[in-house]
DNA sequence: CGATGCCCCTGAGAGC
DNA sequence: TGCTCTCAGGGGCATC
């Protein structure tokens, strides 16, 4: 679900309704989701402020006034939902479903609160300090976050130089570059002109550079467009996103590209990922 | 060490 | 209408 352009929008969302208060309790209601909970998350964050927000990649991470840092990965299906009341109906259309998949509820002393909702469980959650944050065993394996990329083209044209791996698998290797899923890498792709499948050290330095600008151009993009929606996505106060109203290729099989080239969008597979590409637009060299 | 496939889990939607 | 099947935007981990 949520790539680089959600987890943004969801992080800038959080930090509107709950920057410098008080957490007054952190309610467990699960105690694994793809991973087991930190057992420390209640005593390091009870009763703490939330101090900064930031977010590497798909993960957010939560720093309080005691240097404890909460780090968030939303898996495919995990949300964040904001209430100062017990409605939640904007939200659940089905009341069973709230009660099976809503994990972890944090309670604010203003009365607020902030529910962990997760069907699928793929999202997970960890603690570490401050000052140890990127020796942590997520953190550490991530490479530059997506929207940085262009100060760093030499290591990404360098691992692409050494690897026979298709262009579009590269691109979703979080190792390099932090924060593109699925659907950006397609998008990305398009907008390059480059075919999905066409061998990551076959291309030129000037190609990566090209494709590098074109990633953060789709991120921004879709920033600007509150992420993109498909079924699950929906941001902190319950809004889809829009940028899915503006894909050039991605959920676009059998539609003319958008070059007016004569192209129809393809779908094939990819490593088990839907993948979408014109045939006209993005032949391999 | 790099590449590949499996698997975690539930819900939506298509097809019959 | 109701059943079954397929698929979904992620990524850790075992295996080769």
């Amino acid at each position: 679900m949520p790539e680089l352009p959600e987890v943004e929008t969801v992080k800038n969302k959080i930090w509107h309704h709950i920057h410098h208060k008080k957490i007054l309790s952190i309610e467990i209601k699960r105690k694994e989701l793809r991973f087991p909970l930190p057992k420390n998350l209640v005593d390091n964050f009870s009763k703490s402020y939330i101090e900064s927000i930031k977010r590497h990649g798909k993960y957010i991470i939560f720093e309080n006034n005691h240097s404890h840092c909460l780090i968030i990965h939303l898996g495919m299906t995990g949300r964040f939902i904001f209430s100062h009341d017990k409605d939640f109906s904007y939200f659940y259309h089905d009341q069973k479903l709230k009660e099976c998949h809503e994990h972890v509820v944090f309670t604010f002393e203003d009365g607020q609160s902030m529910r962990y909702y997760d069907p699928r469980r793929f999202g997970y959650m960890d603690t570490a300090c401050q000052q140890t944050l990127y020796e942590n065993r997520f953190l550490k394996k991530l490479g530059i976050d997506g929207l940085n990329i262009s100060e760093h083209i030499d290591p990404i044209y360098m691992k692409c130089q050494k690897s026979k791996t298709p262009i579009k698998n590269m691109l979703l290797d979080q190792s390099l570059i932090a924060g593109v899923g699925n659907i950006y890498a397609s998008e990305a792709l398009w907008r390059s002109q480059i075919n999905p499948e066409q061998k990551s050290c076959t291309l030129s330095k000037k190609q990566i550079k090209h494709l590098a600008d074109h990633i953060i151009h789709v991120l921004q993009d879709a920033i600007s467009a509150g992420g993109s929606t498909l079924k699950d996505y929906k941001d902190p106060e319950g809004n889809k996103g829009q940028f899915q109203n503006r894909f050039d290729v991605y959920d676009r099989k059998d539609k003319p590209c958008n070059r007016n080239d004569g192209g129809f969008i393809k779908k094939m597979s990819m490593s088990g990922r839907a993948t979408y590409f014109c045939p006209i637009c993005q032949k391999n060299n």
